[in-house]
DNA sequence: GCCAACGTTGGC
DNA sequence: GCCAACGTTGGC
């Protein structure tokens, strides 16, 4: 069992939107590293929902877990996309997602200034200076903390 | 909207 | 394989 976080702009996909949708592909993701983790997750993997670029609500909203491992994304394939990749074919993807469900929504935000106040979270990638990247591994300490601070 | 901190691309 | 130029992310 594994712990993760993995952000979305809510204005692009939110927590709400994966509450009515119950699963969604994790599909967008373009950056090696962060695809790279996705290739390590299993089903039952445990995942901190976190919104970016969202003002004062910036930080953790709720909890999600893996519910299939890997597959191509599909909007690699898709001209006109955002996501749209020409380098990529279905013979040779190069993009992958892994399908997440949801499991419940925060009563709290966590954000990112309260996780940045609290000594104990100092090792968190998402509070190392200048971390962009969208998808990390998260210690199973600091997930249930997070988890704590959220209910 | 700004900009620091990356990651990627492509010429050499 | 280096690195300058460019693009993107995401906090503020």
């Amino acid at each position: 069992m594994q712990y993760w976080l993995m952000k979305s702009e809510p204005d692009d996909y939110s927590i709400d939107d994966l509450k009515k949708d119950k699963t969604t592909l994790w599909t967008g993701v373009r950056n090696y590293q962060a695809r790279n983790f996705m290739r390590e997750m299993e089903v039952g993997d445990k995942v901190l929902f976190y919104h970016s670029n969202a003002g004062t609500e910036t930080g953790v909203v709720g909890e999600m877990e893996v519910s299939k491992t890997v597959v191509p994304d599909p909007l690699q394939f898709r001209k006109g996309s955002n996501y749209f990749d020409e380098k990529a074919t279905p013979d040779n993807p190069r993009w992958e997602c892994v399908e997440v469900s949801f499991s419940s929504k925060n009563s709290n935000v966590v954000t990112l200034n309260k996780i940045k106040t609290r000594k104990q979270f100092s090792d968190m990638k998402i509070v190392e200076k200048g971390n962009r990247l969208s998808i990390t591994p998260v210690k199973k300490a600091h997930y249930q903390k997070i988890v704590e601070l959220g209910t």
